[in-house]
DNA sequence: CGCCATTGCGCAATAT
DNA sequence: CATATTGCGCAATGGC
């Protein structure tokens, strides 16, 4: 589990891999060194002759190598890091949410309870009005004991 | 891709790796073949010929070590996908709670008005009730302006 | 062109 | 002993 380490080589398509260098060594032998690279689409591989300087091939002992990948490798974990920590401020947000919605169900319950209430004392009020109150007023029209909902 | 087949070396602890090979050729060579495994033991490096059968290295030509190999790709592509499944998932109820949250936050907002419009009744008919009408029953209580808040 | 960020992938150690 | 997870490096690719 720690990192660092060492070597080797490739064949295909990407899928190589290996690590490398370290300060104490252990030298195993090298193998190719030069590494076709790019697999491409229906691309053969590696052109038979030439290849310039910087064809399509990739000197991992390179120092420029190295520390391309050295760099990658940083990168790399800083992005799965930032990753994990997103997926786990999604988590949070989760249980967030399922807390204010709690509160926010138990607020709904409160407030339908008072309407409740409060609609039961109109009728109340209103069997009030049919059974034991007469209006005094000019208009005639308030003996109505008229109660509706919402 | 495709797969199977190939390649390379380690030295240190484990980093290292490699893919195989590929129907067509591209046999580049093909270094030691035998590597040695973990770090425990103190094994020495690769005895130059045999190996009994189970020492403390690892063929990576056996069919053995590349069947091994082909289903844990298998159950590491499972994981990862299960894993980016999950997430996904978390992603869609965080959407799914925001989405309840403002029908409830709604719906508060609702029970809050219909509360409010009561209220402002009760109080208007205490005042009524003040300024207009009489109790006429046995009963006093009814003649109370009574209206509290919350 | 290069650089860093992301992403798919295989390897190996380790957890289950 | 097999599968599931996880950390890690490599390489391709995307975005600046």
């Amino acid at each position: 589990m720690s990192k660092t380490s060492q070597q080797n080589s490739a064949a295909d398509a990407h899928g190589v891999s290996v690590i490398h260098s370290q300060p104490h060594g252990s030298g195993l032998q090298q193998v190719p060194q030069l590494v076709p690279v790019s697999p491409g689409g229906g691309g053969k591989a590696v052109p038979p002759s030439k290849q310039g300087k910087k064809n399509s091939f990739v000197d991992r002992n390179s120092d420029e190598y190295r520390q391309r990948r050295e760099r990658n490798n940083m990168a790399v974990k800083k992005s799965r890091l930032k990753s994990k920590q997103k997926a786990q401020d999604t988590l949070q947000r989760v249980n967030q949410l399922k807390e204010e919605n709690e509160r926010l169900e138990a607020k709904i319950k409160l407030l339908t309870k008072e309407l409740s209430v409060l609609k039961d004392l109109f009728l109340e009020h209103a069997h009030n009005l049919a059974d034991n109150v007469q209006p005094v007023g000019t208009d005639a029209s308030a003996a109505n004991p008229d109660s509706k909902g919402q």
